[in-house]
DNA sequence: CAGAGATGATGACATTGTCAACATTTGAGT
DNA sequence: ACTCAAATGTTGACAATGTCATCATCTCTG
């Protein structure tokens, strides 16, 4: 009866949308656990319930399905990322971004550890594109604290410095720190001096 | 005739040293590629030239020979680190450092990828203590520099950058910029200000 | 030189990603 | 309404992997 008139008409066949329910099922799996290697193609299809082949229908192979996970990842951490930018004062605004990050690779340690490590940027423009999106948010935010000529620097510093965190933490090497991740990457960021304006004087 | 008088007598059998061999070939293996999941016990085993049961006379399981490659790793690490330290000028010292670490990291990339998100810290203090040995190399040289209470988040703040520099190197998440990781780890290190002296001024 | 312990080999099993072939459902055009 | 091709899902199979149980061989000690 109603036709799907967009090109998004790979939906509602015989399981009703597997492509959807696939990248569900291994979210799942991801939130159980943080070893990304728990993610199996067959587990997915299993509870999604369906026969270890039908996947292969909407997805190339794993690694297009992990493509695809780690997509939605990117877009819930340029949403993360946003909702923390909302702070008026935009230092605290660049602060709440950063804490934002390692607070979100601290929720989702498979999905971070996904979307980064594994899934090649490369292979998907599409996936580069989504995940330049989360860059996009913080370079903004840095522009509005720092001389234009600067802000691809002072950007970078500070995502490599979130990220770095992020990474540790996640791989258990921050565990002689009795702080949090997230109040380290608060600490880290004043730090940098970008958030009391010491960034902002020419040197 | 000669007995291995020391602890470390499990060598020298039917083989002759299977379990260096074994540490010998999975560094092979990771370096003819940047995906640690190449890494397969099989794999190890046929280059050793020996079966596939034979490591687990000397690995309680895959993950065991894994961490015994990735305490090579951090052991390599500790060196470079080290020999990139000698620069007289102690700011010299700690960009050297750096600079090394990103370097090491991108020549290295599966090697690099296993030692961080693989192997789990907490799984063998050996591996943890050797791990640390590399904080402990750029902690001293922090604490050259900066005021004896800073030198624990100012050298947080200076691995937090090389790392995340690293990984995000490695990941292919700055193939927008067109300098390379190691030029990019010199320009935010002196970015920190650590090296101008600006790190040493109290706020 | 004999036996015990260390080391290695074989065969098997469950699991995984993926291929080929087959079956079923859906929608478009008559 | 009916047919047919395309879309979707299933079955069976294969090679590879980590690991278990068992068996074979080597080396050193008494």
């Amino acid at each position: 009866m109603m036709t799907l008139s967009t090109f998004e008409s790979k939906k509602n066949y015989h399981h009703g949308d597997l492509h959807e329910a696939l990248l569900v099922a291994a979210l799942e799996i991801l939130e159980e656990g943080v070893d990304p290697k728990a993610l199996t193609l067959r587990e997915a299809a299993r509870r999604a319930g369906v026969s270890a082949m039908a996947p292969y229908r909407h997805f190339a192979d794993k690694d297009a399905l992990l493509a695809g996970v780690a997509m939605i990842g990117f877009k819930r951490l340029a949403i993360a990322l946003t909702a923390a930018d909302s702070n008026p004062d935009p230092r605290e605004a660049l602060l709440g971004q950063g804490v934002a990050y390692v607070t979100f690779a601290g929720d989702n340690p498979a999905l971070f550890r996904l979307m980064f490590g594994h899934a090649s940027p490369d292979r998907s423009p599409e996936l580069s594109e989504t995940s330049f999106a989360s860059y996009k948010i913080l370079a903004n935010r840095v522009a509005s604290l720092v001389s234009p000529d600067r802000v691809g620097e002072w950007t970078l510093l500070c995502w490599t410095t979130v990220h770095g965190l992020a990474m540790l933490a996640l791989d258990g090497r921050l565990t002689r720190n009795p702080d949090s991740p997230a109040v380290l990457a608060e600490r880290l960021l004043r730090l940098l001096g970008i958030v009391t304006g010491a960034g902002l004087t020419p040197s």
